[in-house]
DNA sequence: AGTGCGATTGACT
DNA sequence: GTCAATCGCACTA
């Protein structure tokens, strides 16, 4: 496998929506002490300014400050005091936002993602945004991390030819609930949600 | 200091 | 299909 570079934080979409589109078929690459594990964005949420839905909606507190900084750095929260999420904080310093991602194509490393998940079956190593965290092992010690430079977590180009992109509502939850505001690989037997949202 | 609630998942009927 | 698990944290007082 070819060496990935890291996204230049010059080249990401300067607002939220378009960064969650950008991001599709990209890669995260998460280095671990045994070895590398990889993955294809195939599924992203953007929670954009002005947001009810958003984290940062309600301005910065010691949980989402990440989702402040720079684009290209990682806000790593706790869900449902169960599963951890995966974000890219979007636009300038000061600005609230961010992009979900909420699923991922196994690439590198799938052995490690087994056993990092517990499960067997590759088509659920990463579909979902806590199962990829859990698959990568993110947690809360990677918040505040910049993704734009290797590290032990990073977003990379890939050079694969992206499917059809679909746009549609996000998932799981209730605020500000029917912005089309969910980016998916048509087609793609790794992207979560209900597969009436997946066409 | 107390309370209620999720950007989910997996187990179960 | 339904539903409980589980806990950090934002919000209220």
């Amino acid at each position: 496998m070819a060496i990935h570079r890291p996204l230049a934080r010059s080249e990401l979409p300067g607002d939220t929506a378009s960064l969650a589109r950008y991001l599709v078929g990209k890669l995260v690459v998460r280095e671990l002490p045994e070895g590398i594990a990889s993955g294809r964005i195939v599924e992203t949420e953007a929670y954009v300014t002005g947001d009810a839905a958003g984290h940062g909606y309600r301005g910065m507190t010691p949980r989402n400050r990440s989702l402040f900084l720079e684009a290209g750095h990682a806000y790593v929260y706790l869900a449902y005091g169960i599963s951890y999420m995966l974000n890219v904080s979007s636009e300038t310093p000061g600005i609230g936002t961010g992009v979900l991602i909420r699923a991922l194509e196994p690439l590198e490393g799938i052995a490690i993602m087994r056993l990092n998940r517990g499960i067997e079956r590759l088509r659920d190593l990463a579909r979902g945004p806590g199962r990829l965290a859990q698959a990568l092992r993110i947690d809360r010690s990677l918040d505040g991390l910049d993704l734009c430079r290797e590290g032990p977590l990073w977003l990379a180009v890939d050079d694969h030819q992206a499917g059809d992109i679909g746009q549609g509502i996000r998932i799981g939850i209730t605020k500000d609930a029917d912005r089309p505001l969910r980016f998916y690989v048509k087609g793609s037997a790794f992207v979560s949600g209900p597969k009436s949202l997946n066409e």
